[in-house]
DNA sequence: CACCCTCTGTTGCATTTGACACATACTGAT
DNA sequence: ATCAGTATGTGTCAAATGCAACAGAGGGTG
């Protein structure tokens, strides 16, 4: 591992080290071989087919789950922000083959630890050991969560079901009526799989209908 | 839990319980303060926002989790077969509700399980606990790339290359060009959210187009 | 300012899809 | 055999969607 450890703060912010104190995770982070690499703007991070034993924790930048099919449609699957864990549910599954490519969507810095490392009480008595499993079942738990509900805004047969599902849950997700997305429309259908023009019709159909109100990527469910 | 124990076989196929002897897995039933329940079919084992802290092994039948929607449309989330853990997801994750409801889709047998219990050591030093918190995390995984999966075909823009996608992974998980589903034409169509009717005259096509051929639930990709 | 680039909305058109109705098996029960 | 019920395929039509092309609004840079 690098000397300069100034990233434990952001760290910290993730799920797997909660309730750890730095100076634990600066131990465990020997523990689990961490090696930190720098990643720019566009560049891919893990692609689909390849073989992982290894998982990353986002420290800075963002990054997405994509699927880049033949016919040319990318699919924005899910998007990874500071603390977040990257790869690690291929890691952990039996084949350990990624279906997707994750990419940096802006320049980031990412922790690569090895996830036997993690799963393996090691020898010299890591106390925070079994807290770090639990930590990963939960965070792993949400993280399927999650894709349910991604899924259940896929689920919805018209774009303007999809729309309002996915608002509603960022509604409630951010606590209040008042929406500021992070995608811009080109992600956003990408995100929800449809087409960016089909998407932005439906948009202006229903804030004409009354459903919802919007201008830039702020937007208010009236419906 | 009850005194009848002939289900243990059944439950040694979960990945939940892998590497431990039928002796072990006795002595942590009565910890993990398992109990067994009937469904009949159609019968709903867990609602759609209902909060949960148990999970379910199945064992015998089959279980759907679905979203039914207000306008009509069911949606086929996963299918679980004898040995499938239920609702684990929710139950770890931080907020515990479940976003869909488990259905027995034919007549069914369940264990709960608590999953606090699974997740904290116990006093009487169960050698096997680690065990099952590491086959756990390797089952949630395993599950959350199956998500991965169907949203990788969900990701599709058409129903052929949703068919296409669904059948290719079917074929490859399957280990042959032959496959045979499991679902029928109407449970197909809500595994892969689309018209039955329009999936239907999709599947003529691309049989007349040489892609595939089928008859009843055994297809095969010709194409 | 002129230029380039990106983002968003708009339009027209061809295709796909969903909804509904119905015909044709096939199944199982009586 | 008869009947009811279910599963599957077909036909028609309206609506939704994808696609391609373009216009206008910024935003940054020389």
């Amino acid at each position: 591992m690098q000397n300069n450890n100034n990233f434990i703060p952001n760290i910290k912010r993730s799920e797997l080290f909660a309730g750890i104190s730095e100076k634990d995770i600066q131990q465990m982070l020997v523990c689990f071989n961490a090696k930190k690499k720098k990643y720019c703007e566009g560049q891919v991070i893990f692609s689909g087919g390849e073989k992982i034993d290894q998982m990353g924790i986002v420290l800075s930048g963002r990054v997405y789950m994509e699927s880049n099919d033949i016919t040319g449609n990318k699919s924005i699957i899910r998007e990874l922000a500071v603390g977040d864990i990257l790869g690690d549910l291929y890691a952990l599954s039996r084949n350990g083959r990624l279906i997707f490519d994750a990419v940096a969507h802006e320049d980031a810095e990412l922790l690569f630890i090895d996830v036997d490392k993690v799963m393996t009480p090691c020898a010299k008595a890591c106390t925070r050991h079994l807290t770090t499993m639990k930590n990963l079942l939960t965070e792993l738990a949400g993280k399927a969560c999650n894709l349910d509900r991604k899924l259940s805004h896929m689920s919805m047969r018209t774009t303007r079901e999809k729309l309002m599902s996915y608002l509603r849950e960022e509604a409630n997700h951010q606590g209040t009526e008042n929406v500021t997305l992070k995608f811009n429309r080109q992600e956003l259908a990408d995100y929800l799989c449809v087409d960016r023009s089909a998407m932005s019709k439906e948009l202006q159909k229903m804030k004409k209908d009354g459903l919802i109100d919007f201008s830039g990527n702020k937007f208010k469910i009236t419906g």
